[in-house]
DNA sequence: CCATGTGAAGGCCTTCACAGCC
DNA sequence: GGCTGTGAAGGCCTTCACATGG
């Protein structure tokens, strides 16, 4: 939101990227490249924004605004030609070249992030994985060899890690954060459910699946709520599609 | 900001529930929730929002706004009251009541999301477990037994759940969700990398691991950029606390 | 004609700044 | 004196509506 990321400019493969993406429309770009996916591989040629609006579920002037950000590549009259669009969105997300991640802590969430093939399968190769239980280390998870977080910075240096996430048990996050960083890492997801402490230059998301239920709890509650008082307003009302956020800042 | 909260009328147990708290609020406020419990443990009375929101990394007015939003339980010249502020949140998010879970698809993440405890722990206990891979069905996690896909109305019935968690693969999610819907499940915590159809009265949030870490790939090759292009402005500004936000509405 | 691209309006949320109360 | 609670201002994002162009 500060830094206004000044496009590429000399040569040939100018990167667009013009004018700070805002933050919610880069995420919604990563929804519209995967529908973008399925509609090349059921053989799609073009799609209009109406159409791809409806089947990632947003408006199609926030589809279209979304899009102007990243360039025209739209035509008027037909729509988007899916292929090129595609491409277009992997470049400015920075798919175009892959970037290895480091997992750190494998007891029960990682164990499964580390075999997710949702991750590999887009271009997030798990490079390695790291923990701190004698029983773990050493041990092969779908064939990535788990090793002592002791061993963090000279291996993701090795193997050029740029992201990291970390899905330890609270107390350990903060270490282990410390120790990406000092790696070299630029990135962070964090599933521990604690407050990172980072250098400003590191971006950190959070993902923290409590928060998630307890937010849906409470949409519960109101419902009861609403149920319990029919009085004063026909509260009935339907929930008005509300924008759930719940990845949180550092 | 309509309808200032005015007071539980009848009965002494009055829902508060005044109208309408913003959904980013709800979502902080399950993060001071868990800070203030971890104060509580520490023997802490009481906490000014000061500290509170340093310790949750969120701006102190903003803080005292989102806490605003359930009643005027802080006290002026001294702070909140650690145990009080607790269970005000817990009544407001719903976690005075237990809410049953039932989890569908224990393929690689749902089994970690199976024995994660970080749910039972608060409030969420797992009330059942779904899938139709005939060799899942039959065994337990975590205790749990794991039943067929099939039985889904009739189990989530008989246990009062009113939560769904969906880690099913993409293309099974949407039967899966309809199943829940009609067993008359009100919320739904999707993992899938599908946009689900559901009624207006029930609520989806989607958590999407991959589109995290397109994210932040962003970022990556947003900051590559900015080092390769040193033109215009002094492009090493900090990263500004970005306010990511990936958990999309249905 | 039809669908994109975009200025302008509107809404939600954050931040400021200070009055009010302990 | 210190800290809460909140009107007001500001910023970001969404939505509208239409000019633009294939």
């Amino acid at each position: 939101m500060t830094l206004p990321p000044q496009a590429g400019p000399s040569g040939a493969a100018a990167a667009k990227l013009a004018r700070s993406i805002p933050e919610a429309t880069v995420a919604r770009l990563a929804v519209y490249l995967r529908m973008l996916g399925e509609l090349a591989e059921q053989g799609a040629e073009t799609v209009s924004s109406e159409e791809l609006a409806t089947a990632t579920g947003v408006n199609s002037a926030k589809l279209r605004k979304d899009l102007s950000y990243i360039g025209s590549y739209g035509i008027r009259g037909v729509g988007y030609e899916v292929a090129a669009l595609h491409h277009q969105i992997e470049r400015t997300l920075g798919l175009d070249h892959q970037q290895a991640v480091a997992l750190v802590g494998v007891g029960n969430l990682g164990h499964a992030l580390a075999g997710y093939s949702g991750f590999g399968g887009r271009g997030f190769p798990v490079a390695a994985l790291f923990d701190v239980d004698p029983d773990l280390v050493g041990i092969h998870i779908n064939g990535i060899l788990v090793e002592h977080v002791r061993d963090i910075a000279r291996v993701c240096a090795e193997r050029g890690v740029t992201i990291g996430m970390i899905a330890t048990p609270g107390p350990a996050a903060q270490a282990v954060c410390d120790q990406l960083v000092r790696a070299g890492v630029e990135c962070i997801l964090n599933f521990a459910p604690v407050l990172l402490q980072v250098p400003e230059q590191v971006e950190v998301r959070k993902v923290d699946l409590a928060v998630e239920l307890q937010v849906l709890a409470f949409h519960v509650a109101r419902r009861r709520a609403a149920e319990a008082a029919p009085g004063a307003n026909g509260a009935h009302g339907p929930v008005p599609a509300t924008n759930g956020s719940a990845v949180l800042p550092r």
